[in-house]
Parts: structure tokens; sequence; C-alpha cells
DNA sequence: CCAAATTTCTCCAGCGTTGTAGACATTGAC
DNA sequence: GTCAATGTCTACAACGCTGGAGAAATTTGG
């Protein structure tokens, strides 16, 4: 339109204003304000439908800035999730946003990329931005948190791995889902089940390959062989390589996630390998790749939508407030393909 | 820890504030806004160095609220996605998240679940936000970029879908690279070529259907049978169940999306098809996910990155306050398996 | 050593909003 | 007709921040 402007100039937006509206409506900016938000004080009903009209007519929209200023609350959270490109993540931001939504709230994305600088970097930009919650999906370094206490900013904790102290925590028994499908592989009459893990952040021990050693234990197994790398496809296929390379070749293997198992699925194709013919496999995650790769994997499911729920809830619903606490998701173990049921 | 206090309460945050610094610093608050922002005046290094230490001591962070009232800029951008679960999607999401970051600004992610009423209330929540300018990932509906006009909110589409007036769009050429695919498929022989398509949002015929017809009708060859779905795998599954069924079965099928042909590729799989063999593939977005499917998808490849960051450089970085342009950004055959190259 | 020039700092208004304190109308009771 | 009890509305002071106008302190030149 007018290309002659100065590029540099910051954008002289114009609003529209409660005292506009006041103006337009004959009215003061007080009973604009209870009009909109329902004050304490009554609205006379031809007054609040003179400043409906108003409203309407000069499309005013209340300015969030000088709400959030005012109020001490943006209706906003956070989300700090290490990869986006993950499906996982991605299936459990949207879960997050849709949960957030419902609730009036919306949802600034924050991705680490792996990255703890960056994390670090997010959660800081968040707690300027007085935000009123942060979801820390996989935190990677926990004394980020230090940040958070001291804005003041409650924060729960969506994560694979464990409970952490003061802080509330949603998630799934790591260890039991990943026992269920390690003893249904069993139950298939392997001995031989290797394990795909991610690489220890530095966090804790991931209680998946917990699960593993128990399931196996119990059943009187050896432990077979280990191949740990990211949770991406990527990792996973070079995983798969490593777990076939090894000296005594499992005849099953858990991915202790659906990203891993489609790249170690590939690494099985690449090698000529039928699925679940010569090797059997199972995951975790319960993600729609796993519904969709060849063989169809057999995964054990989070409850995304229910976590994503808690966790928002916890933050700025119902429960905002309640003391820390350590909520548990149960796992499903979806049978599909590649374990090599009949 | 205070299990006591009343949940109902609005969180009574309290805030480090630049009054607090100053005074803790031994100087007024305009010192402090200087020091933090670089102001026009100078500040003695003695000061300056105060200062920085107050800053640290009482873990000062300045209330972005605050700021963006003053300065009429959230420093955050929005981004409109249709769908969430879309993995070209969230791959857009990360790379227009990592654009804006870059410049300093954070993102708001909305979502519409391809759902006219929710994108409708995500644009006019991001404009209430006073976010610095909107990405329109495929947006459903034109006339709602309304709200953001009136708004005076810079807005781009980043989008499938071609080019409206006024504002600035950044995309690829739909057409050209459907043709590039299709023609990649006619060169191998194939004489009958479906293909999957989505089913048109009301908004305008999509290109690659005409890349489609081009390249058929430049090779003398007739049109195969189509099949319209959503652009997921549910949808391409049921797609491809349509497309087998169809009288005169092609052997070939050009998909316009990866996640089409992923679901084709399981319904020609449980059909015992095999791809290449029986029946070539080839297919448009070059998401990471045709790198791992069995067999590896050919496919058109977007430039996803350099389209989110040219969108986010024309909202607000230095080609902000251009006059509206159409980028188009070229795509790329990533050649793999399902085409059937030797 | 004084005035002028320069550097460094302070005051303060205002961004758009909310809600409290109180003003002004209107009504009903006596 | 007067007074109190409502019912509606207005004025105004913040919320934390920025930046222009100008005051105070310091340096410079003669």
């Amino acid at each position: 339109m007018d290309t002659m402007t100065i590029p540099a100039a910051p954008a002289p937006r114009t609003q529209v204003t409660r005292k506009d509206v006041a103006r337009y409506a004959g009215v003061s900016t007080a009973v604009v304000s209870y009009v909109v938000n329902g004050g304490p004080k009554k609205v006379a009903p031809a007054t609040e439908a003179k400043v409906q009209e108003a409203i309407r007519q000069l499309g005013y929209r209340p300015n969030a800035a000088a709400r959030a200023l005012k109020l001490g609350s943006s209706e906003t959270i956070g989300l700090v999730i290490p990869d986006n490109s993950n499906p996982f993540f991605s299936m459990l931001a949207h879960a997050v946003e849709d949960a957030a939504g419902a609730l009036g709230y919306a949802l600034v994305l924050t991705n680490s990329d792996g990255n703890l600088a960056k994390e670090r970097r997010n959660i800081r930009n968040l707690a300027a931005r007085q935000v009123d919650g942060v979801v820390l999906a996989s935190v990677l370094f926990e004394p980020e948190l230090a940040d958070l206490e001291a804005a003041e900013i409650p924060s729960v904790l969506l994560s694979h791995s464990g409970s952490s102290a003061g802080v509330t925590t949603v998630g799934v028994d790591l260890a039991k889902g990943a026992r269920t499908a390690v003893e249904h592989l069993i139950s298939h009459g392997h001995t031989n089940i290797g394990l795909a893990m991610g690489t220890t952040t530095g966090n804790e021990a991931d209680a998946r390959e917990e699960g593993w050693v128990q399931a196996l234990r119990d059943a009187g197994l050896p432990e077979g062989p280990i191949a740990r790398s990211a949770f991406t496809r990527v990792g996973g296929y070079a995983a798969g390589q490593r777990l076939l390379a090894s000296g005594h070749r499992p005849t099953a293997i858990f991915a202790s996630s659906d990203m891993q198992a489609i790249g170690i699925l590939r690494a099985l194709h690449e090698a000529g390998l039928s699925v679940p013919g010569d090797i059997a496999l199972a995951s975790f995650d319960g993600s729609e790749d796993a519904e969709y790769s060849w063989p169809t994997l057999t995964t054990v499911e989070q409850p995304v939508r229910d976590m994503a729920e808690a966790a928002v809830r916890a933050l700025v619903g119902a429960d905002r407030g309640a003391p820390a606490q350590h909520r548990v998701f149960p796992t499903k173990l979806l049978v599909r393909q590649s374990c090599g049921c009949p």
C-alpha cells in the first residue's frame, strides 16, 4: 500500500480503547469494563445494550497487555519441549494447547532442541512474559526450575522421567509400561531380547530400562544387547544396526520410543530381515506413526491427552494451588503386528 | 508448601520491579531502564556496574506485559496452523519458532483443527494479544484476515495454496512441484497414474491437481482415477483403498502429501501389493516420515525452513513494512524407493 | 576561577486496563 | 415532602515500564 513509509518505524498501531467505546456509548470507561467483564456493579440493561453496540461498531478488543499488567495474569501458559520434530512431543503440544484453550488460556510454545542453554533461555523468557504457569516436558536439567520458583510461577513436569521434589509431576509408570511390553515379547517365546534405549540425559536413569531388566529377570532370562541413541528415527536406525551387529543377535527388540522403533524397522528392512518373522519388535509411546508403519508397531500407549489435561489443570485449573503431587497415568499395550501375535 | 492458602486466590505474584532495583542501586528508575535497554542517554560505567549488580542480586526481570503496553509491541508472533498432528505442520511450527526466536520473538501457537470457528477464535485471540504479526499456515477462510487488518496486525500466509491480494504470501509452486513428480513417474513408463488429492477447503482449487493434469496432458496420457481425502494418514488409507477398487486400477499414484502416501502405503501393503513393484508412489512435502517408511518415499520437498524464515522476516524482520509480495520457493524432487527407480 | 559545554542522572506523563470509593438518580416508606 | 435505601454511574489511582524534558554534576576552555 504505502511503500513510502520508513520500515524502521515501530508500527504506530492504532487501537480502539475503552475510552473510545465509552465516549461513543456516552458512558464512563468503568461501565464499559463492567459490561465486558461483568463487574461487581450492575449495569442497566439499556446501558449495557448501548455499550455492546458501541463495542461492535468500533470493533473494540481489550488490550491483553494492559489487562495482564493490571491483573498480573496473562491468561497464557508456557510449554517447554525438548524437540518439536518428535511426534510424541508434537502430540503432547497439541494436547496441552487444547487443554489450555479449553480453560481460556493461550499457549506459548518453546522448543529447546535438546540444548541446555536454549532451555534455560526459554524458561527465563517465559518467566518474564508473566505466563500463569509452565508445563515442562522432559526438562533436561531440573535446577532450571529455580528461575520459575523465584518468579513464583507454577510449573509442572510433564515428563518421561521420574519424580522430583516440590513440584507437581504428571507421567506414566515407565518401568511398568516397559515391563508389560517385554513380558509380552517373552510370552511369544523370545529368550534373547535386545533394548534400544535413549541416552541418559544426566537426569536420572530411565525407568524403561529398569522395566526391561525386571521383566527379563522375573522370567529368568539373561539381558540381551543394549544400544543407546537419541529418541529419533535416525538414532533408532543406528541403534538397530548396532543391535544386528552384536555378537549374540537378539530375536526381539524393545525400543523405548516409537521413533527409535521406526528407525530400527528401517535397519531391519535394509538387512533383509522380516518383522516379526526374524525379529520381533515392541516400543513405547503409542504415537500415530506406530499405527502406520509396516508392519504396524506393538507399542505401549501413553494417555497423552489425559496427561496434558492434568498438567494444565494443576497449573491454572481446578487443581491450582494444590500441594505438589505426582500423578501417574496408566499405560496400555497396543498389540499390533510387530510383536508377532498370531 | 503452604497447603492452607485458599486456591481461589488469584495468585498474588510478587515481582521485583524496576523501582526495587533502582532503590537497591541508589539510582532512579530511568537509569535502570537505560541500563537494561541501552537508552539514548549514556550511563557512567560505575553506575552501570552497580545497577547490573542490583539486577543480579534481586533477580530482576522486566515485566513483559508492562513493556508490551508501553511499547505497543509484545515481541511475540502468532502462528495459526490447521492441524498440529500433521508432521508437515509441526515441522513448519518448529521452523517458524526458530526463525522467530532468532529475531528475539516468542511464538504463540494456535491450532484450529480444521475447524473454521476455532480458526476465527484463534485469530481474534491473537489480535487481542497484541502480537506483532501472525503467520497463517493454510488458512481455511481468508475473510478472517479482516480481523487482523482491522487491528493493523501484519500477517503473512504461509501456505500450500495460492496467492491472495493485499497480503504477503510465502509458498512453493505447487503445480510445478507436482508436475515434476508426475513426470518422474511417467518417465518410468507408467500410463495410468492415479491421484490422491485433498478435499478442497472451499479456498480455491489445489494447484497440485493442476500439476498432475498438466504432466499427463503434456505426455498425451489420460487422467487416472482420483480419490480425495483429508491430508492425513487415515485419509490416505481410505483413498488408497478407493484407488485400488477403481475400475481401471492405476500402476502409479501421486499423493498430494506424505501423510496420505503413508496411508496409501498401508492400504497397498494390506492388499498384498508391492511398492514400487506393483504400484509406484510419489508424494509431496518432504517430511521425515517419507524417509523412514517402507519403502522410502519419493517426494517433493518443500524448503520449510527457508519459507518459515521468509515469513517471519516479512513480519518482524528486515522485510517488515515492505509492500505485499508473493514469494515462491523452489521445490526439489527427492528420489527414493517408492517410485521404482533402479 | 567562571561560564559554557558536556555528561550523567531524575522527574514525570502516559500506555489501556481494572476496581474501589463515592457521586448522583431513582424509588419506596412514612 | 423528606429521608433512607437502593440502583447506576463516574472519577481516579494504580499496575511496571519507557523516554523526553530538563536538572545536577562534571569537565573543559579561556
